[in-house]
DNA sequence: AGTATGAATGATATACTATATCATACTTTT
DNA sequence: AAAAGTATGATATAGTATATCATTCATACT
């Protein structure tokens, strides 16, 4: 039996998405007041285009979809400011790896997050962030210590696949 | 009591750098031969080039070293091109964290090197390839898989500062 | 209200990193 | 000598990022 509202089935799926959106904008600025800066209005429409895309985003893309919604222009110069803004108070994350960047996954839950992890896969465009456990990054901290150097940043980024790229690869390789 | 030799203290050790870079020369040109490619004098050159600067370089570095110290020219292009060629042999390994390429550090010892790891200083432009324990590895590769992903590349890269500039820093914080 | 201050953005130029593409030259094999 | 594959030349262009100076905006202070 099809529902009488099939087409609109992920609905509540969506509604339930906006609202996380809405939570974790007030939550970045609660982070921006707590900061003594402001969360303007060209830093929040940035930062919600990053949290609607929900996928890691080059400065020049976030430029192209700031001014394909919108009158006013945003130069990748005042994107690229904004990013760094960001970047300072860790609501996103660069990643180096594909010269994107990501908001911090941590910031509507409230656990802190000590050490982000980025798993990107290599074909699509999906990145996920998670946290090694801190008796992780002491290890890692111990190991980098005895090499002759002092970690500064515990942020690392895999170059993977996801699972459904990696099953698609392995059937194009038959 | 001074050497007589004291302008040359340092010399013994320069020879036996520039030993370790010929052997390191002639196994690069191994594994150039065994994968069925040719190890050219422009390879060679840039090569050597890599292995003399001692820390990781941009392509473009790369290309001005190689006209400096010559009267053929070497465009950034065929740097590129060269670069991508000793990847693919595992014998350079690009840093994502800085855009800089670096010879692998394990061409002439002879074990097997898995994952590499790299220590970059922030602040200078120092270096270093540690290779991680295989049950490390192994670790890493499970939690990976656990969140949905599988890893294709277990190279990593750590934003360090090294114990001097570390030291360094200290003191200018003072 | 007026102004001083610092924060944020506008605007422009430029540097740096990297790839695409088509043509030419060089090696090796047959 | 020709063919095939490998390597390089040459040029254009895409993509990423920073420097710098000018201007606007928000806030607090008088």
């Amino acid at each position: 039996m099809v529902s009488r509202f099939h087409c609109f089935d992920s609905l509540p799926e969506k509604v339930c998405q906006q609202e996380k959106i809405k939570k974790t904008i007030l939550k970045a600025k609660g982070v921006c007041d707590r900061a003594g800066t402001r969360f303007t209005k060209k830093r929040a429409r940035i930062f919600k285009i990053m949290l609607q895309a929900d996928i890691p985003l080059s400065a020049y893309e976030i430029a192209n979809l700031y001014n394909q919604s919108s009158n006013e222009k945003m130069p990748p110069m005042s994107v690229y400011r904004i990013l760094q803004f960001f970047v300072s108070l860790n609501l996103v994350h660069k990643l180096s790896l594909n010269n994107k960047y990501v908001t911090c996954s941590h910031i509507s839950c409230d656990h802190t997050h000590e050490a982000p992890q980025f798993l990107l896969c290599n074909n699509c465009a999906i990145a996920t962030e998670i946290s090694m456990s801190s008796k992780f990054l002491r290890d890692l901290k111990k190991l980098v210590k005895n090499a002759g150097f002092a970690l500064i940043n515990p942020q690392l980024e895999f170059q993977c696949l996801c699972d459904t790229c990696y099953a698609n690869s392995k059937i194009s390789l038959r």
